[in-house]
DNA sequence: GACCATTGCTATCACTGATAGCTGTCCATA
DNA sequence: TATGGACAGCTATCAGTGATAGCAATGGTC
């Protein structure tokens, strides 16, 4: 027997489906990395902004001060992210050549990744979703750190 | 410093925070039910398909049989569910009374909660999405249940 | 110098999902 | 009818993400 789902008409129930799609779809893609996607996100962002902070990381990943710490810490162990004191509370981030190297690698995958379900999209719906997605981000106001 | 973020230009990461943000505000709308969104959905699949099994629920849900087991518990232990012995291995599964009485609650917070979001949409953006993320959705195709 | 905000951190918890493997049951068929 | 395989529910455990509360050290301001 085949049920129905109601819930198949709400936009938080489609958003969340297709949304765990994609991560299952990206976790697969990062498997051999050996990297969280979280931590793939902080690393590309690190890689963007040189010698940014770890609580401006969070601020625009949306990811707590709290939680960064773990992130932050296996980048390091794992010798992609090296960080340089700025003052007595914060440091500066940077990348190593293998951090550089590895950030590359990341991106060619997710540009992989994005790439099988962009193609089955067309142009016009993938511009849509760009505009309404943010849209919806803003809605309720996303609520950054604390 | 405003750092920038690549990443806002890939579909995945759209996706992720935008469903972040709706989790959220549904989490705070569902709150004083102490019913988890997981165990909410399973509510009312079962108030649509009355004498489903456990495991069909799973699957219209993409919830493995394994994680269906405290959800379906902890809503019998809430009297919001009953199940009858079908043969050895299943049960029937149908709402009590306050089940009934509950599942129209959720149902009308989640619309509270949906029109938040789809008022600042527009009906095309709204539209677009509901042919989008099902199209996501089945790109990679979606792995049911093992 | 007192006060307060900031930074990074610890510790802990909640929620969702995944895996591996068990038991008991049903069913087809050899 | 005996048996092998599929199936339903279950236990136990882990991974990933995110949240909260609170601490210590530091920096800037009045």
């Amino acid at each position: 027997m085949t049920l129905t789902n109601a819930l198949e008409s709400r936009l938080g129930y489609q958003l969340r489906r297709a949304s765990a799609v994609m991560m299952a779809d990206l976790s697969r893609e990062l498997a051999d990395l050996d990297l969280r996607p979280a931590e793939v996100t902080a690393l590309l962002v690190v890689a963007e902004n040189p010698d940014c902070s770890q609580t401006e990381v969070g601020q625009v990943l949306a990811i707590k001060r709290a939680n960064m710490v773990p992130i932050i810490s296996r980048l390091m162990d794992r010798g992609l992210v090296e960080r340089r004191r700025i003052d007595g509370r914060s440091h500066a981030l940077t990348l190593t050549d293998l951090g550089r190297e590895t950030a590359a690698d990341a991106v060619a995958r997710i540009d992989r990744h994005e790439e099988r379900f962009t193609a089955v999209l067309g142009t016009g719906d993938v511009a849509a979703l760009f505009r309404s997605l943010p849209t919806i981000r803003t809605a309720r106001g996303e609520i950054i750190e604390e």
